[in-house]
DNA sequence: GTAACCCCCGTACCTAGCTACAGAGTCAAG
DNA sequence: CTTGACTCTGTAGCTAGGTACGGGGGTTAC
């Protein structure tokens, strides 16, 4: 029950993520690159592919790939560091909402105006962003 | 009532953006550059400064440099064409607003998860991510 | 055996929004 | 008239996360 070797080709298409991605991957130190045999192609195995499904997964959690990294590196043994990192992350991600609610807000409030804005005397956005 | 000539150093100081930064929207027509004197310093008036908190104002608001340079060439004439700029902006932070809002809920589920773990089997967060 | 792929490596380029710096010129105070 | 602070110009570098390309070589199908 060999299994015929996965070049980059086939890890590309198993984790969805592109060849010229994988390879950047290898130059910042994210996975590892296999030993080239002296003349052929690279052969990765399916622990590169989960590598790869685990760093796709955290990127959809926010975290960068400086932190998947560290998430990488931590593994399954410092429960508690980890746990420090998603919080800190939560934290952040938290911020971040509340400031675009209030852009939101900000925003609404500037389009609803524009709409009872029924006299032509100049856009009251514009009008609001220039004076304050 | 002449006033003495605002240099550039003015003008930062005045609207709270650095000069370098200020040369750099010059450089990218955000702002234009006051005629040089054939020899000497170039002069700025208060609309350049009005200009720039205009420019600050809207990136509060989420505007790209590229976007506010819209809004200002649409200026106070095209009221619904700033709507319009308006709304596809909130539309964009609405739904930043929801993903952000779904990776904040999964991440507090990880962390509660990582609490609620008090045998030592792993980290429910690391275990999370990787399968699926 | 040869055409059509595929891989490897290094390097350059891209977006956005700055930030820094060198070298030459200018201005104003003392 | 010198000194020091400021300006102008052009160019390069930075972050983050890729994306593309060219040259050289290996592999596979027919």
């Amino acid at each position: 029950m060999t299994k015929k070797p996965s070049t980059i080709n086939i890890i590309a298409k198993k984790s969805g993520i592109g060849i010229e991605t994988i390879r950047y991957y290898q130059r910042i130190g994210l996975i590892e690159k296999p030993e080239k045999p002296l003349s052929g192609y690279r052969v990765y195995g399916d622990d590169t592919v989960a590598r790869l499904l685990f760093i796709q997964r955290a990127k959809e959690l926010g975290f960068s790939l400086v932190e998947i990294s560290s998430l990488l590196a931590l593994g399954d043994g410092s429960c508690l560091e980890t746990k420090a990192l998603a919080i800190h992350k939560l934290d952040i991600i938290k911020s971040k909402l509340h400031d675009l609610q209030a852009i939101a807000n900000t925003l609404e409030q500037l389009i609803q105006s524009c709409e009872a804005n029924s006299a032509h005397h100049g856009c009251p956005i514009i009008t609001a962003i220039s004076k304050k």
